[in-house]
DNA sequence: AGACCGTCATAAAAAATTCATAAAAATGAC
DNA sequence: GTCATTTTTATGAATTTTTTATGACGGTCT
């Protein structure tokens, strides 16, 4: 399952802050510090989307996105250039190699991943309709749950569930109000019933030992933990 | 409640000048000339943001931005830097230390609270609907008691008996109206269930010496009261 | 058969209420 | 004013009640 950023960059401080900002966005990051590196890494597995830097030892960044642009497995992958000002005249050419977008460095991590995002919204579809909340993830269109990058399997019920508490973290609902939004107005079940997906959930997540993102509010209902 | 800005700044004359631009923009101004004399104001009150310096005697602004972030007090608190030009390569290394946006002297006063206004716009939570006194604050939304930004649990009756004294501040109620409108008119209880429960709500505020708020008039009731 | 759902029964946990008593404040006689 | 008395509130602890967690069962849909 593609669903990685895989980062270009020689320099190691540089890499590391893209990791670690990237990771705790929910993403996950493959990293290569050459070009060379990065199109044997492509030969495994396809990312969603790749952040060369424009300066690498060997071949330079602007060769790699050309050469990543003529092969027909990787032409439509998306690709992020890092650029110091001091190239800022050389944007043009960038963008005539296919670059999709560039980040001047020094960058903030913020606007980094701002852009990320709204390139895999213009470029790919299935990124557009995931929630993400402490490494959990799920693809709404697919119907599939995440922690990293491992399949939870979960109920139907559970899913929703989930989805509707991702929607509204750090929100208390009571069972009424879950049985409103998850089952529907118009059905009628127990409020015990909440309990026993909440547990359902709860039991699905414990692996990954996400159990206690949902916490009890007593009196009251549940909330996704902040 | 804390709605003050945090000058950490060795040079007298740059102090001057935030202090001016930002009191005449509306904001009350804290002055600290040391990463030192920052952590010990720190410990009192809790800021909105914080402007640090990058050069310091002492401490430097990277070291103190890297310990707000650690602690969990502070962890959330906005963060700008005051670079020199000479330091802008350093940027990358601020950005790494957790700082939200950094300002490049020597510059505008305009530009500085320009990028103020959009820092608290970003970071600041909507708050939905809360309620606060005495530093206490009460997000209903979500069910959770703070003070000042620390979490505080009590129980479900504590919280009820709290959301309506802090609606009604400063007024007298007898036993009879608080069981009215804390248990409702239908529940049965003796009228000294409610001194329990005081007793209760005044020692989870203890710790923060908020106790006093809930003051007891004799021969009457309570009264909620700074 | 397998996965999933809703309900129930019961265990476990948490919180509420009551009660007994200590402490504090008000009252009134001196 | 002081002391004893009365009234009121604070507090700790036992008990009861409420609420939630959990395991199991039968039913349904695929």
């Amino acid at each position: 399952m593609a669903r990685y950023i895989l980062v270009v960059e020689d320099d190691p401080d540089i890499r590391e802050l893209l990791h670690f900002s990237l990771t705790r966005d929910g993403r996950t990051v493959v990293e290569a510090e050459s070009a060379e590196d990065a199109q044997i890494l492509l030969k495994r597995d396809l990312p969603e989307l790749i952040i060369v830097d424009w300066m690498l030892p060997g071949m330079s960044g602007v060769k790699l996105a050309k050469s990543l642009r003529k092969d027909e497995r990787t032409s439509k992958i998306p690709i992020i250039m890092l650029t110091a000002r001091s190239e800022e005249a050389d944007k043009l050419r960038s963008f005539e190699a296919g670059i999709d977008d560039y980040v001047t460095k020094p960058f903030s991590p913020k606007e980094l991943i701002a852009r990320i995002k709204a390139l895999l919204r213009r470029t790919s579809a299935p990124e557009d309709d995931s929630l993400v909340f402490a490494g959990i993830r799920l693809e709404l269109a697919s119907h599939k749950a995440f922690v990293n990058e491992d399949r939870v399997a979960m109920g139907p019920t559970e899913f929703k569930l989930l989805v509707f508490f991702m929607r509204n973290p750090d929100r208390v609902f009571d069972r009424s109000q879950l049985v409103d939004e998850v089952w529907g107005r118009s059905v009628v079940v127990e409020e015990r019933t909440v309990d026993v997906h909440i547990l359902r959930l709860r039991k699905v997540l414990k692996p990954w030992g996400r159990d206690h993102v949902i916490e009890t509010v007593r009196g009251v209902g549940y909330r996704l933990a902040s």
